[in-house]
RNA sequence: AGUGCAAGCCGACUUGCCGCUGGUCUGAGGUUAAUUCUUCGGAAAAGAGGAAAGUCCGGGCAACAUAGAGCGCCAUACUUCCUAACAGGAAGGUGUCAAACUGGAGACGGUUUGAUAACAGAAAGUGCCACAGAAAAUAUACCGUCCUGAUACCUAUUGGGAUAAGGGUGAAAUGGUGGGGUAAGAGCCCACCGCUUUCUCAGUGAUGGGAGAGGCAAGGCAAACCUUAUGGGUUGAAAGAUCAAAUAGGUCCCGCAAUGAAACUUGUUUCAUAAAAGGUGGCUCGUCUUUAUGCGGGAUGGGUAGAUCGAUUGAGCCUGGUUGCAAAAUCAGGCCUAGAUAGAUGGCAGGAGAUUCAUCCAUUAAGGAUGUUGAACAGAACCCGGCUUACAGGCUUGCACUUUUU
RNA sequence: UGGCCGAUGGUGUAACUGGCAACACGUCUGAUUUUGGUUCAGAAGAGUCCAGGUUCGAAACCUGGUCGGCCAA
């Protein structure tokens, strides 16, 4: 079981940033906001994930932090759910859309929900509808 | 011992497990001229602040090739010092205010302590000063005071003149107190107080002391325009430097074509294509750059994605000595202490807990027990020096007050 | 990161060079109408984002803060 998180797993590229949000599919799930999108290139090696909390939601540096940390931390625990990769790697985009702060047990309850939501849906169908 | 004020310092601890970031050491694999680069691991240490914030000043650093001259624009404004520099800091001066004491008949003055000041210039100019008031800066006299003419006839009306002492208005009314003087008055005259100014002494200086002179002129506003003095080239790390895919094709050289005018030999020759545009902070001067286009051939550069550097050894921190009232400077010894880039410090489980609330107990008062809650403001983003703003709680020092004991 | 601008009744805007905070829409009351609308008459509703300063006097001038918006990359 690997419960690590390097680099090269959280998403960095502008050009895969501009196309997750031009060509990604997106849901809502309380208090998440979620980008996915299905690649193929060789590029990053792994499923990639990103994440945002609005400064126009929270004001201050160190809620936005303490956020992004637990959203992190939950995403690191719990990213087996996603199981192996085969053929086409993930891209995901979680972005926080509420304005308070929320412990990390209703977050990570959150993104459990919403990593089996990725896994169980096939994303080839919700590109071209 | 407690409370309040001021200054300075600190700014939540601990155990285990799972993680994050950049270095160090190290194992295995690939690679290289090379511990040269790289992939996957392992170990032990390190890892946000006093304001990291606001972005309000100043500097380092970097680029721009004229950054020069004049005007304009912006900033600063008691003095001296500190500093790389500052709108910052230290020490001092002056004014104002408050308190205490004190001199004087009074105007007013002196001493001490504390607070406070955007504290150059209103005797260079322009402008503004609502309402009220006679008058708001040139005193043009409303009430009043005094002299005097006329009428009435014994205190009234009215004309002329003198008068800024008194009243009233206003935020502000043209030195003040006391006396002389006068028809009534007035720096009209005198003494004192205040003010301005000259000389002199002390001080680096702001300024202060002393001695004379002026008879008083100079209302307020420069956080109104402005004047004077000093300073400022512009931009800002997304600056900039290096390496450099894919695609497009910029510049230079050569050759051939091309535009206008004139001449004639009617398809050749000669001459011209240069006066504008743009940059240089806003203007002027100055200065710099550019100058039709197409085809073919050759040479060469810039640079996007991305990566590395810039970028953490510095006006650095700690300890001690010396100089100085101090800000600070200097010497010696020791130390290396975050460096991310969609942005690293978190999560879980316990312990310990400031504090909040509730209940009970006890007391002159302080308090004690049980349960509950569970830590202020706030997150580096090129780096420093300041300023400003936010901040639970704790510690130290000084001052004031209260209580108890001696 | 750097720069610029704004905040005034419930809403949108005025207020010249500092001197009684104004207008429109909306709200309320009354009249007209069988009723509603229209129309007419009248009324209430702010102390100018917050704090401090300059001034006799501040919405305006100065300083600090809060919130909102815009621009460059």
């Amino acid at each position: 079981m690997n419960f690590r998180l390097h680099k090269n797993e959280r998403l960095h590229s502008k050009k895969l940033i501009k196309e997750l949000f031009d060509k990604g599919s997106s849901f809502f799930l309380y208090p998440f906001k979620v980008m996915v999108l299905e690649i193929n290139f060789e590029i990053p090696e792994t499923n990639q994930v990103l994440f945002s909390v609005s400064k126009k939601k929270l004001k201050k540096s160190v809620d936005r932090n303490l956020i992004k940390r637990r959203m992190r931390e939950s995403y690191r625990l719990n990213k087996q759910i996603l199981g192996e990769i085969n053929g086409g790697k993930k891209i995901i985009g979680l972005i926080y859309v509420s304005s308070e702060i929320v412990t990390f047990q209703v977050i990570e309850n959150k993104i459990k929900k919403i990593l089996t939501t990725i896994k169980e849906k096939p994303l080839s169908e919700k590109n071209n509808p």
